[in-house]
DNA sequence: ACCCTAATTTAGGTGAACCTAAAAAAATAA
DNA sequence: TTATTTTTTTAGGTTCACCTAAATTAGGGT
């Protein structure tokens, strides 16, 4: 964690690099990273040396790198960043793909935990796990789609996980504290379409449909 | 517009800070520069002669600068680039005021105008005015509130501006393609809780409530 | 009008991220 | 295995964003 901090855009990327040329277990050449990154040859040498020198990185002169523990750790952080940022943009703003990668793989490098942490909850990614992290590829138009649906529309005897809330007030505080909040998991007992009864793991709450009608779920 | 792709961070950021100095009509001087952005005055001298250079502040040896109508411009794009990425952060996210500050400000940067397009949009606001550009302090808890409501509690006959789609698909594709997409304003004809007629600036059509359910609307 | 202080600029330095050109090492072909 | 080619590294340069220390200028007090 730590050790991110202190890292450039430049290393990032030059991480994210090596870690992408890496798919066999051989040493990345540096003349393939120099493709890769559009940089030339002397200065891929000249940062791996560095990223060597951090710990990020086994160097060898003449024989390239290959990326040490905490060095995939680095990777695998700014990639699962740069996933929930592309699919921020691609899915709920709808950009382009293309536009979607370049601006996703400026964003990664800014992203701080707690923003990655909620990005991935509104998204519907149950973050934390590590499992996530490893569902690398994105699938824009998957079939195993996430639903996302206003609590309104969720049927009785339901349980979903909150997933987003089209509100940010005083009442919407309160239903936070009391576990109805982005990612937590909730069973809707009663809906009669004047009201929603629900249990969260804090409790149980009674909303109006007014209300009920900006918690976004997925089931 | 083509001013700014050349522009690095630090070059964004003083232009920022001067626009933020400049309340009254007086040239900024160097030391509150400094000051405001924990440089050295002599490091803030050399990053304002470098910008008179490109005509972008007007500066005097000795009597401090004043933003040049394109440096106007640039301090007016970055700043409405930050606001609605703090906005986004506080009010979709939940982030909390100041790292929404530190995350925006280092993202305002990066962000293109395509992606600030669709994030105004993505917000519910109307953006393309430059009344909109001057709106500048946000306001987290305001009263004029801009209730966003899914279509399916919409009241018939009233009028309201789509403001997010909670799904990606053929389906949604054709919806926009039918003048349903965020932004644009609609009219709710008929709302029977099974069916919703809507008509749009470019036609009529009928929602099943499940897919009612996924547009969320700005009245 | 002149001196003094505070503000500003200039001069010169550092490290990071790039570059080119030349040297050195590794791989390949004969 | 040696010669040739390719890859990699080293050496040395540039620009940008910072710095400190020294020189300069502006403006207020008497």
């Amino acid at each position: 964690m730590a050790i991110m901090d202190a890292l450039s855009e430049s290393a990032e990327m030059m991480i994210k690099n090596i870690h992408e040329l890496s798919m066999d277990g051989k040493r990345v050449r540096t003349s393939d990273l120099a493709q890769k990154t559009d940089l030339k040859a002397a200065t891929v040498t000249e940062m791996i040396q560095r990223l060597g020198e951090i710990g990020l990185v086994d160097y060898q002169a003449y024989h390239g790198v290959f990326l040490t523990k905490q060095g995939q750790h680095v990777a695998d952080v700014i990639e699962h960043r740069f996933n929930i940022l592309q699919r921020f943009l691609i899915e709920i703003l709808g950009v382009e793909e293309e536009e979607a990668a370049e601006v996703a793989c400026r964003m990664e490098h800014i992203l701080t935990k707690d923003v990655e942490n909620r990005l991935s909850n509104f998204l519907g990614v149950d973050s934390g796990k590590d499992s996530d992290l490893f569902c690398h590829k994105i699938n824009v138009d998957s079939e195993k789609e996430p639903e996302f649906i206003p609590l309104t529309n969720f049927k009785e005897g339901k349980t979903g996980k909150v997933r987003l809330i089209l509100e940010k007030s005083e009442l919407t505080n309160t239903l936070e504290q009391a576990g109805l909040s982005p990612g937590r998991s909730v069973i809707i007992k009663k809906a009669t379409g004047k009201s929603y009864d629900i249990e969260t793991e804090d409790g149980s709450l009674s909303l109006d449909s007014d209300l009920a009608a900006k918690i976004i779920m997925q089931n």
